[in-house]
Parts: C-alpha cells; structure tokens; sequence
DNA sequence: GATGAATGAGGGTTCATTCAT
DNA sequence: GATGAATGAACCCTCATTCAT
C-alpha cells in the first residue's frame, strides 16, 4: 500500500484540466473529420480516453461541446494573428505578409476550415448564441487598415480600398482552394495538394492581392 | 388513351420519372440542409412525397443518392456555364459577364455550394467513383483562356495569367463570402446578405478579378 | 422483321413449364443454402433469371414455394429409392447396397439435410398441409422387411428387427455425420469430408447395421 | 447494505450478470425455435424484459449472440457429460448407461439439436471463429475409449472398435430420430415422439449399441 | 403469362443521453 | 469527479408482397 489509493488505468485522472483538455481536442478531430452530424460522442469519449458520461459533465451536451470546439478554434487562429508583428515592415511587405500568414494558416489547420461549413451549415446557431466568439473579431482587419493607409499615405497603395472586403477576399483565396480541395483535385483532373501546386497557388495569391491594393 | 382517372393519393403514381426526380429534388434540399451526415432518409421520402422503399429501388443507398445528387447539380451548373455568350463581348466585358454570372450563381444556389462542403468532408469519396463528375469539368476554364488571349491581343490584358488560378480566385471570391456568410456576419457584426452587402461585394469581385489581369 | 416479335432476354420465355422448373430449382438452392427464414424471393428470382412476380404467379407464397420445393426433394428421392433393385441380391449384399444407397444420396444431395432442417425447426408445418408428402412414403421401409424376412428364413439374421426401427437407423448413422458436418469438424480438430474420412464412416455405417441384424 | 427498495420495472436492474444471463436465455430460446435467419432481436430484448440496446451492448451484434448461446450450450452440454460417472460401471452396463444419457440428453434439450442445425446451415461459421467451442470436445470420446478398452480387456467387446465413429453413431442414432421428429412422423403416419414410441427407441438405440460392440 | 413500380411493416443496429452508484 | 449500465427513439435498409399495365 502506497500513498496512492486509486489505480488509474492510463489517462491522466483526477486532473480535471487535462481531462477536459483532452475531451476537446478529441472533439476537434471527430467533429473536423464527420461534421457535426455525422461525429460520434463514443468516438469522442474512446478518443479522449474519457468515459462517455465525464462529456456531458465537462459539456452539458453535443452541441455545446461543438460550440466549446469553435470557441477554441477561434481563439486560437485570433492569437495567432495577435502574434502577427506587422508595423515595422513596409506596406508591400506587410501585406504579402498577411496573404502567407492566411493561407498557410489554413493550410495547417484544415480542422478550422472543417468547423466553419459545419457550423455554417447550421447558419451558424452555435455561434449565434456565443458572445465570445462575437468578442474575437479578427484584428487582421484593423492590421489591413493601418497598412492600407500607410501605403497610401506614401503612393503605394490606391486609395478607397476596404480593409474588410480585402480580408474576406485574402481568406477567400485559400479558402476555396483548400475546402474544395478534393472536388477540385477530381475536376481539374490533377492534385491541388502538391508541394508545387500548393507553392504555385501560395503565389497567385499574393499577387492577387497586390494587384488588389495597386494605384 | 383517354382521361381517365386515376386513383392517386397526392403524388404522381405510375410515373417512374417524375418520381425519381422528385426524390432526387427531395434529396438536394435535404443534403444540402443537414449535409450527408444529418440528412435523413425519412425525410427525404417524406419530401418526396414517396414510399422510402422507392428511394432504394431507384438510388440503391444513401450514399449512392448523395452522389446522384452531386451529379444533378454539377450537371446543371455546366448547363448554365454552357449557356455563357462570351464570345461577341469585348474581353474586359466578358471577363466581368463570367465574374457576375459565378457570383449570381453561388447567391443563387447555396445547395449547390453546402453540397461540396460536404463531398469535401467526406474527402471527395463520392467524386472520386463519378466517372461522370470527373467528365464534366467547367467549360468557364476554357471560356476564360480564350477572353484572356483576346484581352492580351488586343493589349488590355497583361500576358501570363493562369485561367485555371484565375476561375478559382473568381469562385473563390464569391465562395467564402456566401458559404460563411453565417459566421462572417456573426464576427463583422453586421448582416453581410443585405441587398447592399451583395451589391458591395459583387463590385468588389468584379474590381478584384479585372484588377489580376490589369497590365 | 422476323416473324418473331418479342424479344426475349436469355430465359426461355413463354415457356411456362421451364419457367416453373427454373424457380422450382432457385428455391431449392436457396432454401438450402439459407434456410427458410434466412431464404430470400428477390435472390430466388434473380437465380431463375425470372420476375418476382411469377414466382407469386406460380406458386402462391414463399412458404407454400418452399413446401413445392420439399415435395420435389422428396419425390426425387422415393424416385431414386425405388429405382433400388434389391430382390435378386442375396439379404446380406441387398442390406449393405440399401446401406450404400442411404449414405450416397444424402452425401450427394446436402440440400435435402438441410431442407428437412428447416422443415423439422418449424415443427413440420408445411408437411403437416402437404397430403403429396403422406403418401410418399419411403419404399425403403418394405424392401427392409422383405430382406429382413428373406435373411431370417435363410438363418442369416436374426428374427425380430423392426424394418422402421432400422431404417430410422440406417438414416440416422449418415444424417448426423453429413448435417453436422462442420460442427463436428471443428470439435474434432479434423476435417470429416476427406475422401478417406468418408470412406472410412462408410465402411462403419455397413458394419453397424449388418451387425444389428445379425444373430 | 440495507433493505432499500429498488425501483425496478419488472426485470431485475443494476445487475449485470442476471440481465446478461436473461438475454442470453431469451435468445437460445428464440435461435432454437426460429433459426439464426428467423430470430428476431426485437423478440430476444422483449422475452429478456430488457432493452434491446442491452443486447448489443453485452454481445456486439446478433451473430455474435448467436455464439455466446452455442458457446453455452456447448458449454452445458460437456458439463453434463462430465458428471457422467461410468469408471465404476461394468463395461456394458457403462455403455449403456452413455447411450441412454445421449438419448436422454437430446430428448430433453431439443434446443440444442435445433442451434445445431442452423449452425451447421451457416456452414458451422460461427463455431468457427470460436476458440472456446474448439476446446470444448466432448470427454465422451475418452470415456468411450477406455469403456472399450476394458470391455475389450475382459472379452466382452469385440477388439478395434474406434471411440469417435461409435460416439457419432450414438448421437446420430437419437439425434436423427428426434431432430427429424415432425417430418418422419409425418411419413410414417404415427407420432413418434409417445411415450411408448420413444421407450420403443430407447431400447432400439441401447441394443443398436451394444451389437456393434459384440464379439 | 409477364413485367417494372410501388408498398408498409419491420429488419438489425446505433444514436445522444441519463441513471444509479 | 468519475464510472458502467441502461434507455427509447431513430437510424438506414430490406422484407415479402401486390398494384397497374
């Protein structure tokens, strides 16, 4: 007889952070992988190696672990664009900069992308209920806007361009070619996915955008 | 034949065709509704207004039908592209003739957009056994190699420009906007399907795309 | 235009006693191979290469198809037993051939053990209606008191061996080693269908029941 | 532990093991009336008093219920012949007495012939996968050899009689009189299965038995 | 005789969730 | 905090059978 009363059998137990943790990292990969219909709460539970029950402790009920699922992401992508250090570069440079941010972000976490048109095939009722997320606006947009006027202000960029319909269209680029990458894949009968293809596509982007800003 | 009657209880019996198609109509709202994981075949049926044993006498299975459905809609996009008169308008008009039209066609058809959402998280599965989706590639591509040789001609256009990049970015522009349309008026705060919005954000489109070929 | 003016496809159509014969043949195999429960109409159609709906044509329902088809298999059999020609055999050789005959036709028509299975597990229900089956009563029984009594008389065997008693015997010794063929396979860790493994239970079956008999 | 009441609605609840066993003999009841093709699992749940969820939750799926109840059945069976005490037995008196309990067995156990059957219908698949079922040969062999051996020792039973192919003839002398019950009876226009006729074959089997082994 | 289309009931199985401990 | 056992509704699919032609 030690100390320890209790066996646990492999998970971290009695550590309810990790616990919940795992639950949702977990969630992410179920609800990314099958959408929100088609994820499995047992395939949760078996992943998180947690029992069934400890979810809805943690959660209350699928969909608000799912609403947990995008909550998170969010906050994730929004720290990582907090973590974007833009001001000293030069407007050009600022912006292409940007453009590389998105789209490999997206490339990283296609989960995020997953979890978007899921929750956008819901109209978006988890996010509707969640102030939160209303909370984490982009600052990218804010971002655009102090470089669109700095190139401005010195002759770079054309003037009148709106740093919200820049970002959606910045996003948008990666965006549909990424989601749609297997439809596209199949219909341009070749891989969108190469690292060539993906290098090719990474620099259409930015040109694209540059072209956007352009006097 | 004569008009004789016939005893129906509401929909058209006897009529193989019409039945199929109204199943296969019952379907494309349900799919892109609830996506391939949360659809129902009751409801289907019931939409249908036809016994569920009929949806697999004609479709085989769920999956098979959601594939039927994939197939009906890129069948009819292509129809629509097809119908495109491009030819006779000057480069920089057609350019924005297939700009409009693409985004007209996304504001108008959001199954058609929740429905690749779903082939795509499925990872293309049911594409990937559509001999007939692989066939029915977009005729825009081809349409838009010819407007750009026309626009470089004629010195309008800059040379260089990949039409295949190029359609991506003109269905990407009006992709992520519509298909997030949720989330992204959730996070701006604002309602980003007003007529305004649309009419905004088409004109962006229009500038976006014109600008890329700008010599 | 030739004076034909159908079109048939593969199946001998308009031919109703081929028809007939042709889902007669399906069923049994079916029937066989799955049981009654576990038998289904559309394979017994698609093996007739005929519409389901002859099958309800001609025979009614699946239970009254599967007693059509234990009629046949019975009638088949009492047609090979009579076909036995026993009485100018002297008893010995005349009681080892009926032995022989017993063990072959069960080895070489599975699908009889398995229908009278399927009979016996619904209690004779479709025999019990059948007054085909009463009447056709094994000519074995009678051609088993004829040589009992002929090797009786010679002071071959001894008196008194009830023909039913040993028929049932002669039946049971080859009926429970085929239908039990791989239970008995796994639980003996062999296999029990080797050409020797049959020939060995052969050669058992004939000592058995000439040393039943003898005095 | 106090006499608190339990609020149970009918079956026993919060006990695993009774809930498993009731399940268990709710489906050897209902795989041995119907078959494997022809039990239903909503019949099972329902003469178990439990909720047909349970089922899969203790058993995985309805094949794998199926073996468990052969597993036990098999299971029972080798118990009670273990408790077969013939070592102290004069050779005859011991074969006899294994005959009549082989007899007895059947008779009273119909299930058992019945799961057989259908087991053997499916080609013996389940037993297949089933180590336990392997192991589980009956000690009947071994009994009858040394039975043999003895009877042999003493000039009682002829020498070279082989345990295996006996132990067959004397399942298969019960297990085709009695698997076949409905149909034979309904051949030979008698009941077998009367007091007297199953006394009549009682006797039949014993002496059946006991001439194969005479010298 | 023969056919494709249609049907309602029910098949086995799985769902998200909650109970009792 | 944590767990195995339990639940009823609903899932997709298939059944034997019949309709209209």
């Amino acid at each position: 007889m030690t100390g320890r009363t209790r066996t646990t059998k492999g998970a971290a137990r009695r550590d309810p952070v990790k616990n919940r943790e795992r639950i949702l990292g977990a969630a992410l990969a179920e609800f990314s992988r099958h959408g929100l219909g088609g994820a499995r709460v047992d395939r949760i539970a078996a992943r998180a190696r947690a029992n069934k029950r400890m979810l809805y402790y943690y959660f209350g009920s699928k969909d608000d672990l799912f609403l947990a699922v995008l909550e998170a992401s969010y906050a994730q992508i929004r720290s990582a664009e907090r973590a974007l250090d833009l001001e000293h570069l030069d407007p050009r440079a600022a912006l292409e900069r940007l453009v590389e941010f998105t789209w490999e972000y997206l490339l990283a976490h296609p989960e995020f992308t997953a979890l978007l048109n899921s929750e956008n095939l819901h109209k978006g009722r988890h996010v509707a209920r969640s102030r939160r997320v209303r909370e984490l606006h982009s600052p990218l947009v804010e971002m655009l806007r102090g470089i669109l006027k700095r190139g401005a202000q010195r002759g770079l960029f054309r003037r009148g361009v709106d740093p919200a319909q820049l970002y959606i269209s910045i996003a948008g680029e990666g965006y549909f070619y990424l989601s749609n990458r297997y439809t596209l894949s199949r219909i341009f009968g070749r891989d969108l996915m190469t690292k060539a293809a993906l290098a090719t596509r990474a620099r259409h982007n930015r040109r694209m955008i540059l072209d956007a800003v352009r006097r």
